[in-house]
DNA sequence: CTTTTGACCTGACAGC
DNA sequence: TGCTGTCAGGTCAAAA
């Protein structure tokens, strides 16, 4: 489900209501989520107060007194922040009670979302060490994705979903930044050319950043934490459009399939 | 090394 | 109504 614009929609929304308050209690309802919830962690947490919530590609990291717990939303996951005592719903699998009498619900129907934790710092752990830069962070210009690009034989789409190279970017956005590129998500990589580069730095920028001012896109599922959808799906360009007139030129928005993943693109406007 | 494929898991929806 | 098949915003591990 989300990507870089809907984990930091979560992030900004969760995190004023929650930051400098002590975690009372953590409740697991089911710890069967990508990887186990460790067994460990609500004796862990108990007493400590949160510090800060950040957001690294599409991971958030929250700031305990004594170490990182880092979430990850998978497909279907999203947290919201509630009043303690209500019922919990069917998808309800990780809780954390604040002494503000708030709590925070971790909600993922798939269990492709993860809860870990590390008092190592976070950008060695793992999951986080082999990422590639930001996308709306200054290290990605297009002389890096020229870089990158070079002797690749991937589809663009797939280059700009890779997140050792580029962390954050998922189907949607990869799919919306090829149309604003003006460029067909099966390009080979390798044959961008440094034009190409500079519009389709610019496209992913502006498409990422023009979600987030919308509080994200909302398929089916995804809420921030005040449970309201986000409205990026209105604007969408070609993502999950084929069939419709492509809003700049009218030509029939094409639906296929790269690899296992649909692709979106207007044959007129992309080559 | 790069690239592709399968796996994880549940729910929604289309078509019969 | 109920069955079957397909699809979904991610990403790791294994195979090619």
């Amino acid at each position: 489900m989300p990507e870089l614009p809907e984990v930091e929609t979560t992030r900004r929304g969760i995190a004023p209501q929650l930051v400098q308050h002590r975690l009372i209690e953590l409740i697991v309802h089911d710890s069967r989520l990508r990887w186990p919830v460790p067994a460990g962690l609500a004796a862990e947490l108990r007493g400590q107060s949160l510090q800060a919530i950040e957001r690294r590609a599409k991971y958030l990291l929250f700031r305990w007194d004594r170490g990182t717990m880092i979430v990850h939303l998978g497909m279907s996951g999203s947290l919201r922040v509630l009043d303690c005592p209500l019922p919990l719903s069917p998808h309800d699998h990780v809780e954390w009670r604040f002494d503000h009498g708030r709590c925070l619900r971790l909600r993922d129907p798939r269990r492709f979302g993860a809860v870990l934790w590390t008092s190592d710092p976070v950008d060695r752990h793992p999951l986080l060490r082999g990422l590639g830069p930001e996308p709306l962070g200054v290290e990605c210009t297009p002389e890096y994705l020229y870089a990158i690009s070079r002797g690749r034989k991937v589809a663009l789409r797939d280059l700009l979903m890779n997140a050792r190279l580029l962390a954050g970017v998922g189907n949607i956005y990869a799919n919306e930044a090829c149309f604003g590129a003006g460029l067909r998500p099966r390009r080979m990589a390798g044959r961008l050319r440094r034009a190409d580069c500079v519009r389709l730095v610019a496209a992913l920028r502006a498409t990422l950043e023009s979600a987030l001012r919308a509080g994200g896109t909302t398929l089916r599922d995804f809420q921030n934490a005040d449970g309201q959808p986000g409205y990026f799906q209105q604007t969408l360009s070609v993502y999950g459009r084929a069939g419709q007139a492509c809003r700049r030129c009218g030509t029939t928005i094409k639906g296929t399939r790269l690899g296992q993943r649909s692709t979106f693109y207007c044959p007129h406007c992309q080559v």
